[in-house]
RNA sequence: GGAGGGUUGGCAGAGCGGUUGAAUGCACCGGUCUUGAAAACCGGCAAGGGUUUAUCCCCUUCCAGGGUUCGAAUCCCUGAUCCUCCGCCA
């Protein structure tokens, strides 16, 4: 959520800021309701005060002893009066509050302008896309003889779900563990373990609700609960509605969790293979800064990510997403995109935001500042990485002629020590 | 699932329906003292909003939402959550 006194002060300065990332304000109707709200809640809290006066009278007086009953005649009907103009504040506030839920963040100065993906810009580049001396094959064919299997999926649940078993499960798992480990001992940050089924205040305050419930998979029942769509939501919320003290800060919190969107709205997108699943698995960083220290800690984030691909040496490169590509939420964004030879192209495989205090502000997220006022935090996300793709990013890169994977080095400790995988006669005898 | 008890400022913890936005302690900030620090002592210290050049002033907030009342932290109802005991259970 944006400042209300942004749009106070100066609506059409924040209107043109906005249209920058393709969003456009209505600011007719919103000074309308900012007339309306300034001359009702003068009118009702002018009567609010006569009220409060009028019964402390009454409280001296029977505190004396003497006779209040003129007194609270004079009263008459100023409750029913102070009522109706609380009611009509109350619905201004409402329609006021809705407005401000749906505005996305405001992109940073430096963010360049565009209007979708076309206009991300190239920031840097690390490693070549891998060179075979064959023709390299997509994670599909690959994964199947190993034991990913989408049809299996199919019959226990549905489209965009994958089972995997044997080595390449466990492969899978290793991933997840290396980048715990790496993010842990390596770049100081703190394990967590959070709920995968989250409130609607959770949603809110991370920007998912009210604007995209669609790509959320809600559970029946009264409590209007859903699965996560992102480690984000639960690791972010831990501050909501905390007070900071300066000394706790900053927080580096890593958590690897499932996250399950519905895709809504993509169908015929990525149909085949694991790159887009209703469930993946995902490791995620979390940055819980002082505001003069969030530009340096998305930084210092998307480093973090970076050396998860550096470690397993996995060509990528980094791009900065423009005003029209970036999420509600975000003021910059680096996403991280990994060469998939079987696709011949660069893919996303970790997207790492300032939100700056956009959330914090959703979330009643502060911390003391150093004149002992609270301040707003700045809150900070990214993948590290997605380890569904991760995978698939390992299998393209690492195959052999023959189908079988060499295993990076970083991960064969996880492995027991394996340095190849391969067709085996478990999950041969399957077929 | 059943019974009972809590939920108050950053934290702990008082609070007869009427100057209680809220005692007290801790923490924090400033000062005195000290070579410096600690201790002690003195003073300050909730958040959000409205109006305003600013000060002042005003409003709201004691888990949440309703209700009673001229007036609610305080009384009533509903819900959330925590604790204790019983039952069940991985």
């Amino acid at each position: 959520m944006l400042d209300p006194k942004l749009f106070r002060t100066d609506p059409d300065a924040l209107a043109a800021k906005l249209l920058r990332r393709g969003y456009v304000l209505d600011v007719a109707a919103f000074t309308q309701l900012e007339h309306a709200r300034k001359q009702v809640q003068v009118e009702t809290e002018t009567l609010q005060a006569q009220r409060n006066s009028s019964s402390k009278q009454i409280g001296q007086l029977k505190a004396k002893g003497e006779d209040a009953s003129l007194a609270m005649a004079q009263v008459g009907d100023l409750g029913e009066r102070l009522a109706a103009a609380k009611a009509r504040l109350e619905g201004i506030q409402t329609e006021l509050d809705q407005l401000f839920a749906l505005v996305p963040n405001l992109p940073a100065d430096e963010v360049p302008e565009g209007a979708d993906e076309s206009g991300n810009v190239l920031v840097r580049q690390w490693g070549k896309p891998t060179d075979f001396g064959f023709s390299p094959q997509d994670h599909i064919a690959l994964g199947a003889p190993l034991g990913m299997d989408f049809e299996a999926a199919v019959k226990i649940t549905g489209a965009r779900f994958v089972t995997l078993s044997g080595d390449i499960a466990r492969l899978h798992r290793a991933l997840a563990q290396f980048m715990l480990d790496l993010h842990t001992e390596q770049h100081g940050y703190t394990e967590v373990y959070v709920p995968y089924i989250v409130n609607q205040h959770s949603l809110f305050g991370t920007g998912q609700l009210p604007k995209f419930s669609e790509d959320l998979f809600a559970l029946t029942g009264d409590e209007h609960w859903y699965l996560i769509p992102t480690a984000e939501v639960p690791v972010t919320n831990m501050v909501r509605d905390a007070l900071l003290n300066a000394a706790d800060l900053p927080r580096r919190y890593v958590a690897h969790t499932p996250s399950f969107r519905s895709e809504a709205g993509a169908a015929g997108r990525d149909t085949r293979g694991m790159i887009r699943q209703h469930q993946f698995d995902k490791v995620e960083l979390v940055h819980i800064v002082r505001a003069s220290e969030s530009d340096a800690a998305l930084e210092a984030l998307t480093g973090h990510a970076e050396a998860v691909l550096q470690a397993l040496e996995l060509p990528y490169r980094v791009m900065q997403l423009c005003t029209g590509d970036m999420g509600f939420s975000a003021a910059k964004t680096y996403d991280l995109e990994v060469w998939l030879p079987g696709q011949n192209t660069y893919r996303e495989i970790s997207s790492c935001s300032n939100t700056r205090d956009f959330q914090a502000r959703r979330l009643q997220a502060r911390v003391r500042g150093d004149e002992g006022k609270p301040e707003l935090v700045h809150t900070l996300n990214g993948s590290g990485l997605a380890v569904g793709r991760t995978l698939v990013a390992v299998l393209e890169n690492y195959q052999q002629a023959s189908g079988s994977i060499r295993i990076p080095a970083v991960l064969q400790p996880y492995m027991r020590g394996k340095s190849l995988i391969e067709s085996t006669i478990h999950t041969q005898a399957q077929r």
